[in-house]
DNA sequence: AACTATTGATAATT
DNA sequence: TAATTATCAATAGTT
């Protein structure tokens, strides 16, 4: 394994600078700025957000913390986490139907917490989401 | 740099197992389960909230996606971050005084999303905490 | 989608 | 309580 690392190496090192650059570009520092292409940017988006839920897991159990989390991708996707599930799920899941309008959205959300007993007073957690 | 660490790890091979395991614990894979002992909770905290900070402002930052992340700290202090900040901040503005009732809630609630012109419907989130 | 080199996060330690 | 570093985990670039 180490050989076949240490042998493509050597390969990369007989090509042309130029050549070498487009076999191995270098990763340096992530830039932190918007990703400009859009196929790149749906990749890290599915990568990072996976890292970032895990991680988002991971502190609330081995912590004890409540953790609410959401993330909408540049598509419209929604995605969620709360470490308090029961309170967070009851009251997303009357929002399946997502709302289009600011008004529609302020009904709707006046009548999930009015319909739902809310256990956790602690962490109350409302959101809508267009999919676009 | 690289000498003094292969040093050292020569000094420890040449203690006892007993003794080695004292001066470096083996680290593994992080077991997900509540943390036990109370400071290394709060030290695992500090550390992983940060990370998961920066993580959540990654993804918002290149991949141009809407996140919205609060974490209550087992003390019950509140962190949070959104991607849409002047929304989040608009309704979190309100409540800095925190209610203590599932009732007080609901009214607070309504009277923020009133009063706020949400200009995100995409995006709404509100978000209460006690601070114990 | 899966892989690997590299960066980044962090557990243990000082 | 903060700083350091050895190690593990996340992921950028590649296939």
């Amino acid at each position: 394994m180490e050989e076949e690392v240490a042998a493509r190496r050597a390969e990369l090192e007989l090509l042309q600078p130029e050549k070498a650059s487009k076999v191995k570009k270098k990763r340096g520092r992530v830039e932190l700025r918007r990703i400009e292409d859009r196929t790149s940017r749906q990749v890290r988006f599915s990568k990072r957000r996976r890292g970032l839920f895990n991680k988002a897991r991971e502190l609330a159990v081995l912590c004890d913390a409540r953790v609410a989390l959401v993330v909408f991708s540049p598509a419209g996707r929604l995605y969620k986490f709360a470490s308090a599930d029961s309170s967070i799920e009851e009251i997303f899941g009357r929002h399946r139907d997502l709302p289009t309008t600011v008004n529609d959205l302020n009904i709707e959300a006046q009548d999930s917490r009015i319909n739902n007993n809310i256990q956790d007073p602690s962490l109350i957690f409302i959101c809508y989401g267009e999919t676009t």
